[in-house]
DNA sequence: GCGATGACAGATTTCAATATCTGTCATTCA
DNA sequence: TGAATGACAGATATTGAAATCTGTCATCGC
């Protein structure tokens, strides 16, 4: 609503489009919305992003890269590779569960975006297929998982598929299940089991 | 449209229903319809089913029934349990394949009426585990798989829910992906390796 | 000169009036 | 007598006119 001085630029945009987010929905955001809010017309707001689509698309960016950043820590401890990747897959689970219970309206609006940018989310589990391979690339290497029978990508892909569940927001209604826990460490020691040497 | 002279039944009704489901869509579908197919007014389908959605859950009962029943052969085969488990996994993501390519629109309707009906859907799937828990059941009787970790049921749901990917119509979208199919083989014989001897 | 503006056309959404549907039940008919 | 009917009240969906939004661009002002 207030003017600020400060230049328009492309980040500040981007969190005034996360906030009219938030607070409308995507059904009801407008790129109106957003210059209404950075105190700007809306003629500016296409200045920096040549569609309404592709704001939302870097929206949606911004949020999955979020997730990257948070579990770059846990691909990098000093642990057994066996324990990081329990490890990794257990503060990705939290994360997103923590994310779907603590604002549902927010992980709602969130999976429009998703369904809107396949693109996007292709490129984002390509990162985080990428993390498990390093992963299992390192417990190879110190012998902790078996060598692999087919290239470490494909393995790590099948580690990222099988655990889907308990990542997918479009699952996100299971996780308050009170079994939600158990089934997840059910999977997770199956995948254990598949790799340890 | 054409009013017939047999007694209208629950199973007639479910049929007409059906039909209606698959013309109209989900949205579209009205108990009004039903009965104009089955040439009687739309009080008569109310003394079968208590309300509309009841008719509908019923209709997603005998859908998820169908499955079952197809998948029952891949039980008991001849075959040793490993091959059997990824018969079985290998049919059940065959037939959903198939419903999702073959027909999109009626699988689009088929996942609004499993949205209605969660409680179906749950009883279901424990179908589905029961049918995995007796093949690793007989696989541990073989020797082919080890002594499970956990109990039967619990592991049984692991690999139900670590194939998750290839059988929830959620996904429906992805599946025709061309590496769909290396991705499906990936999981399985990361299953596999999990439960063999 | 360069970022910002706001009027504009066409596309999309909203809203309220109208029509249809759901579920009930007193009545009919075989 | 017991299945089938159709009129009805309240809930839900459809429709089309009015309002708003998206994306463009000629113009402004620093």
């Amino acid at each position: 609503m207030a003017a600020t001085t400060e230049t328009l630029t492309a980040e500040r945009i981007l969190e005034a489009t996360e906030e009219v987010l938030r607070r409308y929905g995507p059904a009801k955001a407008t790129v109106v919305d957003v210059a209404r809010v950075l105190g700007v017309s809306h003629g500016s707001v296409y200045r920096h992003f040549r569609t309404k689509a592709a704001l939302r698309e870097a929206v949606t960016e911004r949020w999955l890269e979020r997730t990257i950043v948070a579990l770059r820590p846990h691909v990098e401890t000093g642990e057994p590779a066996d324990e990081r990747l329990t490890g990794w897959l257990t503060a990705l689970f939290a994360l997103k569960r923590r994310k779907a219970g603590g604002d549902p309206e927010l992980m709602a609006t969130f999976q429009v975006l998703i369904g809107e940018n396949s693109a996007v989310v292709d490129r984002h589990e390509e990162h985080l297929v990428e993390q498990i391979a390093r992963i299992l690339e390192d417990g190879h290497r110190e012998g902790v998982f078996t060598a692999p029978e087919r290239d470490l990508t494909s393995t790590a892909r099948a580690v990222f598929d099988a655990t889907d569940r308990f990542h997918n927001p479009a699952h996100a209604a299971d996780w308050s299940a009170p079994d939600a826990e158990d089934a997840f460490t059910a999977v997770v020691s199956l995948v254990q089991r598949a790799l340890r040497a």
